[in-house]
DNA sequence: CAGCCAACATACGCATAAGTATGGTCACGC
DNA sequence: GCGTGACCATACTTATGCGTATGTTGGCTG
């Protein structure tokens, strides 16, 4: 049925060159952004690929294997992430915090936090995913709590803010669904000098 | 070889009688609670409920059927919650507001936040239930607005400050998945204050 | 008490999906 | 020019799960 137009369907490089674990990884991100977990099976990512199972389990041990290499790859890319985006040189941290919150609040890439939701989601089922999401948790939170001590804040209202920031952020986030437009800008504004000061 | 031992293993009642739809659903419920939509199986409902799938196919015409049904009663239910916690008689419009936040932020109930997050990710690929999670937003928006608007603020900073509760809340409870305890009463009691006025 | 029907159980067909086993191919070293 | 191994295809086996077809039972009515 496709064996002989079968050429060029996916998003597979023109020549098809070797497929290494990180090709792997990236395409499993696109079927869990989709599909979730449970959509994330061995023979449709294979397929996504342009290849047969036969690949993957040469890569892989099974599919737990790519679960956790996915989570793996996942918390080192949000850690990353956040200390990029947190980094102020001294004096501009507001701006930082307000870059921060503009970065991670919605619209940006839809991709991202639906991967976000879904793991944290199934992360209440599962060991490991829940010991990923509270190290990105702890991360994010220090990150932020870390610009409003620079500011002068007290330490306790230091982290109330950053709690909140996040919250808001993520809460914000999972709204988004349809259309939604409540980032009526003014009411957006208002929420984030809230947070911020 | 559970045919004859298999008497009350399950939550059946002592003397099993007829299920109707209402019991089917909130055996659903378990089960998207426990293990999302994609864990919703109608072999595994019945077992859940003590029965074999034939019962399963007289009270519903397929799988979606369940569903359907399942997202109906769910927005039914949320509407119906988030007006019943959102009255207030006149002059206790803050109270209630606090109230409001303290029963649906976090630790309450593991269950109907498992509930939520897993419809509101699965309603991304799903038109029919974007529509009620969208309809339950509208709703719950709207009440927490008017609450706001009772206690004299303007319709913008009315608007705002409800946006900024809801996603504050939804947010809290996303974050939610172990302990975590970033509940230190003291931020918690900050935010809150930041939301309220 | 005959018959009927709601409410289930049982048994099947069919599709999808994990994992295995084994065969094929192409590049590269020698 | 030929083996060797990385990389992938093919062909199974097994298990799960949806939907359907049909058998069974207990209670109610006339």
């Amino acid at each position: 049925m496709d064996k002989s137009g079968a050429a060029k369907q996916t998003a597979a490089p023109p020549a098809r060159e070797a497929l290494d674990r990180a090709a792997w990884i990236a395409g499993a991100l696109d079927i869990v952004a989709q599909d979730g977990i449970d959509g994330l099976r061995v023979e449709g990512l294979a397929k996504h690929l342009g290849v047969t199972k036969g690949s993957f389990y040469w890569h892989f041990k099974d599919r737990r294997d790519l679960i956790d290499a996915v989570l793996d790859d996942w918390r080192a890319s949000r850690i990353r992430d956040i200390h990029k985006q947190t980094t102020a040189t001294p004096g501009n941290e507001q701006a930082a915090l307000r870059h921060t919150i503009e970065v991670y609040s919605a619209a940006r890439n839809r991709k991202g936090i639906s991967i976000e939701a879904t793991i944290r989601l199934w992360a209440r089922q599962d060991a490991t995913g829940l010991a990923v999401v509270e190290e990105v948790d702890a991360e994010r939170l220090a990150c932020t709590r870390r610009l409003f001590l620079a500011l002068g804040l007290p330490p306790t209202e230091a982290a109330a803010r950053s709690a909140l920031l996040y919250a808001y952020v993520f809460g914000f986030s999972m709204m988004q669904c349809g259309r939604f437009d409540m980032d009526a800008a003014q009411t957006k504004r208002w929420i984030v000098a809230q947070i911020i000061k």
